[in-house]
RNA sequence: GCCUGGGUAGCUCAGCCGGUAGAGCAGCGCAUUCGUAAUGCGCAGGUCAGGGGUUCGAGUCCCCUCCCAGGCUCCA
């Protein structure tokens, strides 16, 4: 053995002698390191620690607590958790067992169709920390093709992978794995009981797991593919530290606590009564008056920002969707038709589009009449696969701000931009504050206008998200067929992105439907057109403004912003007059007389996650006082003259500022 | 749609090997009149999701339907 010299990802080389593998470079370079360390990249490549380094590699460590260490540590805890389950279930076959994000899963098929319980979890859980103290080593080996069909002899699915590799059909995985080993299939053993087929990396020895925590059970087709057997799946998540495991559990915990479905029932928002039927919901008092002032401070701003207002039925003969090319690029997603006056075939709308393109073709249009800005909040009726309803946010009625735009070519520039600006701006009034930008392309296969149109449209797009000074992500390829579009991606209070508003040329509709504008020149010409969504449904807007805020909505989009609670009843009419006091002033409030005591009403209204509330008493009936209350303090003001208290909260409805929060939720802005 | 797990009082849930339904909270009534996170007592509340079957007997076992949750592209 004689000394080797690598190359260090900061320039610097490091010389070898005796052990040269990659875990002796991390203890090398120091004891932390080694004992962070879980892989290594060499010459670009992800192997072992174990692994000898070549003189001249260039090698860099993989430690635990990076995305590329986290997946090493998930995917070795796969392993182990397929041991534990091979040796609870013998005659078990095991399928795939990848890291995935946040955590692992691996696929099953049990001996008899039998399946996985809770309970089983536990056992498994149990036999997996046994398999970890052991502290077994992973080692890897190679095989041919031949002897690793003979290693999986008992098992099919690790039979289908090897001869899927055998016969080249994950060309391009096999040629990175290795051009020279004549497509060699790796496997890594730990213990006596357990091998199993895998590219690797792995971590030593299964001593260096143990952070992790069985999720849940579900089913998955083999491969994805539901005309192939069905699987047991367990879900499970590992991480490098207790610290770090806990920390995702309490995300998860958080996650849980703002589910919009929850807070719905908790706050009495809405509803889903299985009597109408999956997916559709009703708003009950206090939801709708969210909704409400959602949609009146939208329609507002829409009518300031020179939209005109449209009105468009719910249902509409076929020909319509015929004409708009939905029927035959989205019939699946419709509900069934209605057959009507003899033959007539009726369709649920799912889309506003075709609608305002009637209005606009009602009758001639002048150049001087565009940009003309088409609004409506349309209800729409998606029929969505039972399997993907999700409470507000996935739905099979829902209610879009929509907006369709008919301009010149030469005003898309500046069209595209006011649109941008707008949407973010009214987003922004509803406390979402951190945003980037998505451009969507034109796709690889076919698409509708030609290439100048393309280029222009996108390149006006681009221009508009520059002028917001916002991060923008380019998603070449992943526009539709008719035009490219740009979305508004929203990251919320727990750090996760939503979808909101999107803005998207249109090539297609204004050539099907035959529109024609009069220019200044006398002749006739096409608008180019722009569909634009800026909730995209109300109703999930307000669920991820409910998640957003944990349901501590800001003050001003409260159903009840304040409660008075007078301490004993010969205080009840002081505490109306204090209500009708800030009626007067246009805020929702209400009494709750004094049945139970001060503090189960306070209680309780804290529960309910009322911004403000005012607790009276005989001092504040002699000096015209309240006792306030903020959301998210546990320290009463005392004293407070009601005068005061109402112009404070008027102010702060008149500004939508976000009120008072709750430890925990981020304000937005 | 498919798979797994669920559906018991308005809500959250208990209910053992099949023997006739239970708690807490909420609601209603009475008492308490209270100064900041849940006052006491009482009452009422159920087609055990719906339908069919097995059984002397079904919340419990079997079948169908509806509804809910999670999963079903992240390639050893």
């Amino acid at each position: 053995m004689s000394a080797i010299t690598v190359r260090l990802p900061d320039g610097s080389s490091k010389e070898l002698d005796g052990d040269v593998s990659a875990g002796a470079l991390a203890q090398s370079i120091g004891s932390g390191l080694a004992r962070a360390a879980v892989a290594a990249v060499v010459d670009g490549a992800e192997v072992d620690l174990s692994t000898e380094l070549a003189d001249g590699a260039e090698v860099s460590i993989v430690t635990a607590a990076t995305p590329a260490g986290r997946d090493v540590i998930r995917h070795s805890t796969a392993h182990v958790l397929a041991q534990a389950v091979l040796r609870l279930w013998p005659g078990a076959r095991y399928a795939i067992g990848p890291a995935i994000e946040d955590g692992f899963y691996y696929d099953f098929e049990l001996p008899g169709g039998a399946h996985f319980s809770d309970d089983d979890l536990a056992r498994i859980d149990a036999a997996m920390r046994e398999i970890i103290a052991e502290d077994q080593s992973f080692v890897r080996s190679e095989h041919s093709i031949e002897d690793a069909l003979d290693v999986f002899v008992d098992q099919p699915f690790k039979r289908e992978i090897i001869e899927a590799v055998r016969d080249g059909a994950d060309e391009h995985d096999a040629a990175a794995h290795s051009d020279d080993a004549d497509r060699a299939i790796s496997a890594y053993a730990n213990g006596a009981d357990f091998i199993d087929l895998c590219r690797g990396p792995h971590v030593p020895s299964t001593g260096r797991l143990g952070h992790f925590k069985l999720t849940r059970v579900a089913g998955a087709y083999w491969r994805g593919d539901e005309k192939r057997p069905q699987l047991q799946r367990i879900y499970g998540t590992a991480w490098e530290s207790a610290k770090a495991l806990a920390e995702h559990l309490h995300r998860l915990e958080e996650a849980e606590r703002r589910d919009h479905r929850k807070l719905g029932a908790e706050l009495d928002l809405f509803s889903f009564p299985d009597e109408i039927g999956s997916g559709l919901p009703v708003f009950h008092p206090r939801g709708g008056i969210i909704r409400r002032l959602m949609e009146d401070y939208s329609r507002e701003r829409h009518a300031s920002g020179g939209y005109e207002f449209v009105y468009t039925p719910h249902i509409t003969k076929r020909e319509l969707f015929e004409i708009s090319g939905h029927l035959q690029s989205f019939a699946d997603g419709m509900f069934p038709p209605m057959e009507l006056d003899g033959g007539h075939e009726y369709y649920l709308k799912p889309m506003n589009c075709p609608f305002h393109i009637l209005v606009y073709r009602s009758r001639q249009r002048s150049y001087r009449e565009l940009p003309m800005r088409l609004f409506e909040f349309g209800a729409v009726y998606r029929y969505e696969l039972s399997g993907v309803i999700h409470g507000l946010t996935r739905v099979r009625g829902l209610t879009m701000d929509d907006s369709h735009i008919f301009c010149t070519a030469d005003q898309v520039p500046d069209e595209l931009r006011f649109l941008l600006f707008f949407v973010l701006d009214l987003l922004r009034e509803f406390g979402l504050s951190d945003f980037h930008l998505e451009l969507s392309t034109r796709p690889e296969d076919k698409a509708f206008g030609t290439d100048e149109e393309w280029a222009v449209a996108t390149e006006a797009l681009r221009v508009a998200a520059q002028s917001a000074e916002l991060e923008l992500v380019m998603d070449e390829g992943g526009g539709a067929f008719y035009g490219p579009k740009i979305s508004v991606q929203a990251r919320d209070a727990i750090g996760r992105t939503h979808q909101m508003s999107t803005i998207q040329l249109d090539f297609q509709l204004p050539q099907r439907f035959g529109l024609e504008y009069v220019g200044a020149d006398n002749g006739r010409h096409r608008p180019v057109m722009i569909h634009r969504a800026l909730f995209g449904s109300v109703e999930r807007f307000m669920a991820i403004l409910l998640e957003h805020y944990a349901g501590a909505l800001p003050t001003w989009l409260m159903p009840e912003q304040v409660r008075v609670l007078p301490v004993k009843g010969d205080i009840e009419p002081y505490a109306k007059t204090v209500v009708a006091r800030l009626v007067a002033a246009g805020l929702r409030a209400s009494v709750e007389a004094a049945d139970s005591g001060v503090g189960a009403r306070v209680a309780r209204a804290k529960v309910q996650k009322i911004p403000y509330v005012l607790v009276v008493g005989d001092s504040d009936v002699a000096a015209t006082t309240v006792g306030v209350n903020r959301r998210g303090s546990n320290d009463p003001e005392r004293d407070v003259p009601l005068d005061r208290f109402v112009e404070d909260v008027a102010a702060e409805v008149a500004a939508r500022g976000a009120g008072p929060q709750p430890e925990g939720v981020e304000p937005g802005e």
